[in-house]
DNA sequence: GTAGCTGCAAATCATTTGCATAACC
DNA sequence: GGTTATGCAAATGATTTGCAGCTAC
């Protein structure tokens, strides 16, 4: 139920200790519930503690992707951008190209379709994203 | 029509120049038909003139880019795949997991949803990108 | 001829790794 | 107590940029 719980347990039963940096930076991160990238993360992790470097965060972001509990993706920029994995199901992404803004949404007849298609190719889907840019509600009313 | 005579246009209509190098990168760019690195690219073109650079290879990418010729890509490697831009519809990519190939397709029935998603939260689709990731047809077969 | 190119080497940028010290179990 | 983590600095890999010479128009 709690992702930080979980990854506390996901830790101890890969044999790897539930360091007060590990738990800052994960704290950090589900609170945020956003796509950040390492280095936003870091910026807001060194608020709470400064003494943690960019690289810890790297290792717990990888560590949080390999217990399952965070995504990583690449949304065109040069950077990844992480988000927590919440038990709920899959999702697939409105990104603003003006704000950088990331709206998430799920629509299951999109889902069904994309079966069709692979299938079709004798293909198998293990996962997909489908990522929608534009201009999002609030950056429509503005100039250029 | 020929991709290639439009990217001559795209360059003296911009003031810039149809150097050989330029037409050499975009000449096996367009015969490849694929989805290329920026490194694959260049290992090509150095088959035909090994005294071309990595760097024109992708300054070129670049240009194709800007003259609307080329698509840039990040399939969650660690690089970009740069693809050519046909006059033919947009499409979206099937990329086994196992070989890396890449199957385009194109699903009007898709798109539609898109378009009633977004609207539904105010948003305006400039571009998107669908990717289906699994296993190809021929790599269903092997072990693993 | 001159502005725009090329190739090289060096600079970036995001991310990873080596290593000595420090912290969990 | 010993293995595993941390933080720093340095390495990496992809991509970009500065610059001196080269080339198309």
């Amino acid at each position: 139920l709690d992702p930080l719980l979980k990854f506390s347990c996901y830790l101890s039963s890969s044999g790897l200790k539930a360091t007060k940096q590990r738990q800052l930076v994960a704290e950090v991160f589900f609170r945020l519930e956003d796509h950040v990238s390492a280095e936003a993360l870091y910026r807001k992790v060194s608020e709470q503690d400064p003494s943690i470097g960019l690289v810890t965060v790297y290792r717990t972001l990888r560590l949080l992707g390999e217990s399952g509990l965070a995504r990583e993706h690449r949304f065109g920029e040069n950077s990844s951008r992480f988000e927590p994995v919440l038990p709920s199901a899959h999702h697939d992404h409105l990104i603003c190209t003006r704000c950088g803004n990331v709206q998430e949404f799920e629509n299951p007849k999109i889902e069904n379709l994309q079966e069709e298609v692979a299938s079709s190719y004798g293909f198998q889907i293990e996962t997909h994203r489908l990522e929608l840019y534009g201009v999002c509600k609030g950056c429509q009313g503005e100039s250029q």
